[in-house]
DNA sequence: ATGAAAGCGCTAACAG
DNA sequence: CTGTTAGCGCTTTCAT
């Protein structure tokens, strides 16, 4: 089935495609009396214009592309309403792609928008930030970062400044007495992952704690992985009494893990998280954890790239602040835990 | 800044484009020295094919076009994700479109997806199912509707089957005791929100109660809407003592509002949900809902839409069935709330 | 106010 | 095996 095009219409209303296509747009060049006749033909027929023929001579699609870990993941999913929300507002679609964590599949995923030919470009937890380059160069196509592992070669990105909130947390929780405090990573390796831990040791540090390095372990920002790692740390022979987690994922599923072994939180072990998800309010026990303006950021993001697209200089560098959130997953340590650690 | 073409290379190679057009594609209609000659070229340049000038000409764009209500709820979100998981196998690319729940903005939003071509339409929780019909013909754009509020006038849909699912959800209520319980619908009318009334309303029957009307109230989907609605719900001289929610989100805010007044869940009042969200064993209290495989479904549909792309035939209309998931937010009534009821 | 013509990047039919 | 040519649907000079 072939759609109906601009020549189509031409031939109906007897006028030649150019008319149609001036028409079509709202060109003044037109006959007022034509132009009606044409869009009214139009509408009749079902007209509907096809980008790729615009686009093809525009050279710009009005399509930007978005590649995050996967949309199962609320804080990415929460992104992405964000950046829809601004940049449907000045008329541009969104090609979503996923990367899985996998640098690989990240990269190929790039390719396939970039051969879409967007017209920009919304990375999220990026692992392979400057990769992007080669891609991306020759096509002169923007990029803006969002958390992404190492905004070296790049000019835009807006990040949450995790190093301050992870270190707020890991005080929080020092100062509720807890000396033996465990850290559950990710093992992908993230730049948000590596700030939350440098903000851990600097809390430690800062308190004169020393940093055991089997209370470091790492999950996989999920809450299968919170559960293992926690597992892990139940494990040893001197279990933390606290633990941070990167994310609230891994924090619900340290939870899951530490109720399974029949102790409570955060009577027995305190949990923080971060990112402060919709649901991080409705846990049980209701997460301590750093509130990420999700949206906002990919809102944020958007408007950056919309405004390089529309030809204008912007911040190049946006680093949005945390909030610590203290709810009832952390409290002072059962006394007999507390004693005898440094 | 211009994109390297296929003439570009070809000049550069000494071929024709056509030559180069058939290299990189790995023709055998080409001397495999040249080719190879053409591809490290290509690479070495930092070509990237045009989907745009091959859509023009092959009427395909191996674009997919998915439209779900908010990509912020996390229903949506696992969706998506089930879709992606099937089409990028398959090489193509979502293009993601909001309609927030305004007929008006989901027309809009499927007008944009066929102006860029897309191949076909994903469309999830739409509220304006028929309307399609007059987009989607003039193209030849098949679609496969999602838990549609009236997949009529299409051939291929995959909903999830409400219907037992709340009555299954309603009995188990009443089994427990319950004889004043409220269902917290949805004000947009989604057919999965007539479809578990329905089966609510065909258990309170079948067991002989009555249904009163001032137990049927409306949120929005969403956690707020929840709060709202029940707080509504407490309001009345005789409050329920079950509340069976359209969605867990709706329960999530229920129990919210039922805490907020002091009261417990499921001491006071039982919460049940539908949808199993992958956070809805880890509420507090762990709730009780029906498990909608929603990766599994979004994954169907795709699959779906893959086959009538291939000019396959396959199955009209799927529904999956729901499965009653009993956690803790459901427990018997107090037994003098439960007294004096009918 | 309108039309003719060129060209965006690609594929494919046809001719060598 | 390779080149020539046409054309996909559109915008945009350049004429008229």
């Amino acid at each position: 089935m072939k759609p109906v095009s601009i020549k189509d219409i031409a031939r109906a209303a007897r006028v030649s495609h150019s008319t149609v296509s001036r028409a079509l747009r709202g060109s003044p060049l037109v006959n007022p009396k034509t132009a009606a006749r044409i869009r009214r033909l139009a509408q009749k027929i079902g007209y509907l214009p096809s980008a790729l023929g615009r686009s093809l001579k525009t050279r710009r699609t009005l399509t930007i592309g978005v590649v995050v870990n996967t949309i199962a993941d609320p804080v990415m999913a929460e992104l992405v309403a964000g950046i829809q929300e601004v940049t449907n507002r000045a008329g541009y679609s969104i090609l979503l792609a996923e990367s899985h964590s996998d640098p690989e599949r990240e990269l190929r995923a790039a390719r396939a928008l970039l051969e879409h030919r967007v017209d920009g470009v919304l990375a999220a937890a990026s692992r392979v930030g400057p990769d992007y380059r080669p891609l991306l160069e020759p096509l002169g196509v923007p990029i803006v970062l969002i958390n992404n592992q190492h905004p070296k070669p790049y000019r835009h990105a807006v990040s949450i400044d995790s190093q301050p909130a992870g270190r707020a947390v890991t005080e929080h929780l020092i100062s509720l007495g807890h000396r033996r405090i465990a850290y559950i990573g990710d093992r992908f390796g993230y730049q948000t992952d590596v700030e939350r831990f440098t903000g851990y040791l600097e809390a430690l540090a800062a308190h004169g704690l020393q940093q055991r390095p089997e209370l470091a372990v790492k999950g996989d920002g999920m809450i299968a992985g919170g559960i293992e790692a926690m597992a892990a740390l139940l494990e040893l022979r001197r279990p933390p009494t606290a633990v941070f987690c990167y994310n609230d994922l891994t924090a619900i599923g340290a939870m899951r893990a530490i109720r399974a072994r029949g102790l409570r939180v955060p009577q027995d072990i305190s949990v923080a998280g971060f990112d402060d998800l919709f649901i991080s309010a409705d846990t049980n026990p209701p997460l301590t954890t750093v509130r990420q303006p999700k949206a906002h950021m990919g809102a944020l993001a958007a408007e950056t790239l919309l405004k390089v697209l529309a030809g204008q200089e912007c911040r190049l560098e946006v680093r949005v602040p945390g909030e610590l959130v203290i709810r009832e997953s952390t409290a002072p340590p059962r006394p007999e835990t507390a004693q005898g650690d440094d």
